[in-house]
RNA sequence: GGGGUCGUAGUUCAGUUGGUUAGAAUGCCGGCCUGUCACGCCGGAGGUCGCGGGUUCGAGCCCCGUCGGCCCCGCCA
């Protein structure tokens, strides 16, 4: 048999009977029926059946079929027919038809598996991480990786054909201590230095915008040393992109031009131009930055509503400067004392102090019912637009507080109420983010995107004087409550940098150790630029449909940050560490 | 750093108020079988109950610690 020449299993249909084919994989299951033996034959494409029929090849083919296992790597040469009809098989796309085997040859043989190779295993995730390579032999993850593999070509050819060029940066880069922790690289040859893995080729597309290349995209790996989640891990995938000469218009454009080709063939309409939102009412609505609008379910503010209810959390919450805010779910005869205490514990997961529930219905129900008074009940329900029947929530305390606790609650009813609609997808762009925000712990404004973001020309006067109230020419891409992406206009003016440097509370000395290079750089003629960059892997885990940010990553790390395949990270020689000038000391504590 | 949850044949799980020999299904191995595709039938093998301590006459079960998977808060955008 040839060595090379193969059909795709998985391609066989009708259309193919007569045509003599050599299939090569792996056996996804063999049964015996004595001088007749049927080969369910997996590879990249899928699953075909096999035919080993002693009245129909000789007996040391039989026998070789008679020695196949589970998992073995065997090469069948046979001739495609059409099954009778009553041996069809229509829960299988290649169940039209089946492959008469001449010749079984066996190419690998295999241990038993540790788990079952099937599109449902039950194995546990520990087990799959383990043997990961077992893992992706299943189709579900077989074409996620090849949905991954379509969405970085179609990105790829997008912004070939709008002239970007790809542009690789450094992966041993600079330590920049601002956002999350840097992985670091000990450097041999500088005693004592360090590089870091990039969070993200930030500052480097801009200086390739100062490089004159004008239209810079880069499908990059980042990394970040925190928590992992179900939709993060330490190494991730960004697609980068910064461009010269163009202004938010251009950014929103160009990536509804992209979504609106990769999104639609995985079954998510993307429709432009997608709806926009300011970050303001995106808070005061949702109560979060990226909302999800496929339900209702807003929220509602009760400041004044409730200004005759002498209930001391809401009288205390108003007076520090808080807020008190509610939202209201439908069918208050669902909520039993024992869920709303469930979903009290909830609110209090995000630091609310408390829980406060109002059924609105004959004789109103309520965890501050003595509180209540007529008038109060019906300007309550007037301010939160609750119906007969309906149940409010309501959260005091501060604003980000109530608006985190109120965020998740609304998500978690309506998912629980069953109130967002199946295959529903609602792109969105969240705009006019506030430049800085108060950093409690540190005393000082920090930067909410980062520092090279600009504010709104409109708002630049107000740097100094109030810089809570400067907007940022920043802008996220939201689906279905999930942030796809971020990017803003950057600061190409180093007047103007300063100044943002300034309100930062980054002083020049510092600012030009930290980035003295991007300063420079800026002062030899910067266009005005700006860009976006879109996470990937949350990307294809929507389109594929995944829980897990995991299944669409070829090896993955654990919550624990650990790769069970390979056992990484793990101790490392001391001749390796003394030659990095490297003493590890004992744990702080 | 914190909270929740899980850990028992290869795998997925059951295992009563602490009780004598830890079960089931599936997988695996052997035999039979010419139309299966969750093949069927007969037979068989397979256990450090995550690990370490403790309580007890006796621990899979109770207590303490520890390791690991997952989810969440903090963290991260």
């Amino acid at each position: 048999m040839s060595q090379t020449e193969r059909t795709a299993a998985g391609t066989l249909r009708a259309e193919h009977a007569g045509t003599e084919v050599v299939l090569a994989g792996w056996v996804q299951k063999r049964r015996d029926f004595g001088e007749l033996i049927f080969v369910d034959l997996r590879d990249r494409s899928g699953v075909a059946q096999v035919v080993v029929d002693l009245e129909q090849t000789d007996a040391s083919v039989v026998a070789a079929a008679k020695d196949v296992r589970s998992e073995f790597v065997v090469r069948i040469r046979g001739k495609v027919v059409e099954r009778s009809t009553e041996a069809k098989n229509p829960k299988m796309a290649t169940g039209e038809i089946e492959v008469v085997a001449s010749a079984v040859e066996i190419l690998a043989k295999a241990d038993t598996p540790p788990f079952t190779i099937e599109d449902e295993t039950n194995a546990s995730e520990e087990l799959r991480l383990k043997y990961r390579y077992l893992d992706i032999r299943r189709q579900p993850l077989t074409k996620n990786f090849i949905l991954r593999d379509k969405v970085a070509w179609q990105v790829r050819d997008y912004f070939h054909r709008n002239d970007f060029l790809e542009v690789e940066t450094p992966i041993l880069t600079k330590s920049t201590p601002e956002g999350a922790r840097d992985f670091l690289v000990p450097s041999r040859v500088h005693h004592g230095e360090f590089y870091a893995l990039p969070q993200s080729p930030q500052l480097f597309k801009q200086l390739l915008m100062v490089a004159g290349l004008e239209r810079y995209y880069q499908i990059a790996r980042c990394f970040r040393d925190e928590a992992l989640r179900s939709d993060r891990q330490l190494e991730f995938t960004q697609i980068d992109v910064e461009a010269s000469f163009i202004d938010e218009e251009f950014i929103y454009a160009l990536i509804e031009g992209l979504f609106a080709e990769i999104f639609p063939p995985a079954g998510i309409p993307a429709p432009t131009p997608f709806p926009r939102m300011t970050w303001q009412e995106a808070m005061d609505r949702f109560g979060i930055d990226r909302p999800d609008t496929r339900f209702g379910m807003e929220i509602s503010d009760l400041s004044s509503a409730v200004d005759a209810i002498d209930f001391a959390p809401f009288k205390s919450a108003l007076a520090e400067g808080g807020m008190v805010r509610g939202i209201v779910a439908p069918n208050a005869a669902n909520f039993s004392r024992k869920r709303i205490d469930e979903l009290t514990e909830y609110a209090k997961v995000f630091g609310a102090t408390g829980l406060v529930w109002v059924k609105f219905d004959a004789e109103t129900g309520s965890s501050i019912k003595k509180f209540l008074t007529p008038s109060s009940i019906e300007s309550l329900q007037n301010a939160l637009h609750a119906e007969q029947g309906n149940i409010a929530f309501i959260v005091a305390g501060k604003p980000n507080v109530v608006c985190d606790a109120l965020a998740n609650l609304r998500l978690r009813l309506g998912r629980e109420e069953k109130l967002i609609p199946d295959d529903s997808w609602n792109f969105l762009w969240v705009v006019d983010f506030p430049l800085l925000e108060w950093d409690e712990e540190g005393k000082r404004w920090a930067a909410r995107h980062h520092p090279f973001t600009s504010p709104k020309a409109t708002d630049v006067a107000k740097l100094e004087s109030d810089p809570g109230a400067v907007n940022a020419r920043a802008y996220d891409v939201v689906l279905n409550g999930l942030e796809l992406g971020g990017g803003s206009i950057r600061i190409n003016d180093t007047n103007l940098q300063s100044r943002m440097f300034e309100a930062l509370g980054i002083g020049a000395e510092e600012a030009k150790s930290r980035f003295g290079f991007l300063l420079d750089a800026f002062r030899f003629g910067a266009p005005p630029h700006g860009g976006i960059a879109l996470g990937l892997d949350r990307m294809v885990m929507l389109m594929s449909r995944s829980q897990s940010i995991r299944d669409v990553i070829a090896f993955p790390k654990t919550t624990r940050a650990q790769c069970l395949m390979t056992e990484a990270p793990s101790h490392v020689d001391d001749a390796q560490l003394r030659e990095l000038g490297i003493q590890l000391r004992a744990k702080p504590e």
